[in-house]
DNA sequence: GCAATATTTAGCTAAACTGCTAAGTATAAA
DNA sequence: TTTATACTTAGCAGTTTAGCTAAATATTGC
């Protein structure tokens, strides 16, 4: 992955898990293994638009991939965006002395 | 930290780094050990007054501290928040299969 | 005390985000 | 071929965020 590419992936999932919704759903998703829209529309307190919309941005950022199946859509995680995040909080654990 | 504070926590970080700039400004404030608001500032393409609102949501998100030297103010990384996400990230490691 | 330096606070505007309801699309069932 | 189910898209309103400039608040040095 290229260091532009990297930046970027880095701020779409940032900009995912800035929401509570968003961590929660991820979570719930990953717990469960795989989840259709519905069901995940029916844990949470929002209308499932706004659900939609949420699970929408998690795709967009590669944290969750959806797959058809009749007229469900089955959503799972996709852990290795997280790598990303993963790997940004790794410089903290270097010690301070770079440029 | 009992959880009510830890997801509070939590939610504070994850804002916080949710902005480019500010995860910037972590990053650079964790390599070089230390910073002044004013060297902070200069090494970033906002005005003063928005890098200073960048930083006070890093203070208040725990990832910032700040001491005063004279007119200056200093600002240096507190790791200990970071651990929140750390174990936020944790969640995901673990095979699914939970309630 | 007075001027200069370092930084913050106040206040504004434009853009982005999040929630909703209503309407649309696609698949399955009858 | 109609009707129901599962889900998305469109569009609107309220709130938050992020940038700016101008003004205020230390603190230091003369």
């Amino acid at each position: 992955m290229d260091p532009k590419a990297k930046l970027e992936a880095l701020e779409a999932v940032c900009a995912a898990i800035a929401h509570p919704a968003r961590r929660q759903i991820l979570l719930t998703v990953h717990l469960r293994g795989s989840m259709t829209a519905g069901d995940i529309a029916g844990r949470f307190a929002h209308a499932w638009p706004t659900t939609t919309r949420h699970l929408g941005i998690l795709v967009e950022a590669g944290l969750l991939k959806q797959e058809r199946a009749g007229r469900n859509r089955i959503y799972e995680v996709d852990h290795t965006r997280l790598g990303v995040l993963e790997e940004w909080l790794g410089w903290f654990r270097k010690p301070p002395g770079g440029d």
